[in-house]
DNA sequence: ACCAAATTCATACATTCGTTTGTTAGAAAT
DNA sequence: ATTTCTAACAAACGAATGTATGAATTTGGT
């Protein structure tokens, strides 16, 4: 088991660092759980602080990598391509996963890591979207681009984050987090032109 | 200086909380920067973590505070005074200050005190945007209403928590946070029948 | 001015933290 | 077969943590 110390140490991490925060997760705790030495930490990262980072960084890739692949734009049935590759983000970013609670965490930390690593595929993902529904030259320049762009991500991203306070002001039951976002979608696409279902 | 210790102790602790988190600002970092001793913590609010309990609930407090007030609901200038009370907690949530990052870290712990004490504010806002817009039966229960709040909600929300990334995704100056804001609200609004501007 | 209560103080305690150290086992290379 | 090197280990380090203690000081009421 040579390399999988270290795949062990950071899937420890991720899972530690999402649900206890970086000083409340301890290197024994992580290296308890990943089966190693309270040593491993700074031998295979240099650190503490650089675990982290790692931990970070695989948690944002692997988020965009959800999203809409920039080849993707070509095809000819660019709607139902781009709007699948939604689905699957959004339902990722739903699930309370340890990667979007740990990018969360980062947020609440200024964003550094958030900043650097998702906001390239955000644009894509953003002028993807542009293209399909129409709004094509320079999507970035006008205010219906952008009211499509935040009208999709606001939601997602409050619902993701704190759930469960608009559930408890909108009165709604726990489980129809998946519902209300699908019923937004759908309008703010059908309000700029676009797919009928998400 | 009596009542002053434990005064100095809580905006201390704001502020180093809201920057370090729970884990991160130490018991003497802030007795130092109050002016105070190491066991006036422990002294005052029975150890840190009722201090950290004091802090977010006084920091959710004070962010309810600036919401549309219950009893302006029936007033003859709905529209005015609502917007109005929107301004200010937008401006508010926007500027950051340390309430809105020590939220934004209890979001990212589970969000329990959020969830408490944001409520009830939150709530009253959307019943009387609800009221003031004509949604006026029962809006919880209506896609219309829900929409409508969301639609405010939401980008207030993405754009405190995550500016930078959406700043960056939009390729937009850092200081144009309140201009995207104004002009995503109006938008809103305006799809909702509502007032001309914010 | 006096006393009792409240507050602040300096100090110390036990724990826990992240990291370093010296060493061992096993594979790779010579 | 001998050397070299990487990975993992147990142990221990100094530093920092939250809290407890008792003395010193200030405060407010009489």
């Amino acid at each position: 088991m040579n390399i999988a110390t270290r795949e062990r140490l950071l899937r420890a991490a991720t899972r530690l660092f999402a649900d206890n925060g970086y000083r409340g997760a301890s290197v024994r705790d992580i290296c308890n759980l990943a089966g190693a030495n309270p040593g491993a930490v700074s031998y295979h990262f240099g650190g503490k602080r650089q675990l982290y980072r790692a931990v970070l960084r695989r948690a944002a890739d692997e988020l965009a990598d959800l999203g809409p692949r920039p080849e993707a734009a070509n095809g000819e049935a660019e709607q139902i391509v781009l709007v699948d590759a939604l689905r699957r983000l959004f339902q990722r970013m739903l699930s309370d996963d340890a990667s979007t609670r740990l990018l969360l965490r980062d947020l609440a930390d200024g964003g550094a890591v958030a900043v650097e690593s998702l906001t390239p595929p955000l644009r894509t993902a953003f002028e993807q979207l542009a293209a399909a529904l129409g709004h094509g030259d320079n999507p970035r320049g006008s205010a219906e681009g952008r009211l499509l762009f935040l009208g999709l991500a606001a939601p997602v991203f409050l619902l993701t984050a704190a759930w469960p306070v608009v559930a408890r002001t909108l009165e709604l039951e726990m489980d129809q987090k998946e519902a209300l976002l699908a019923e937004l979608v759908e309008r703010t696409l059908h309000a700029h032109g676009g797919v009928e279902t998400l």
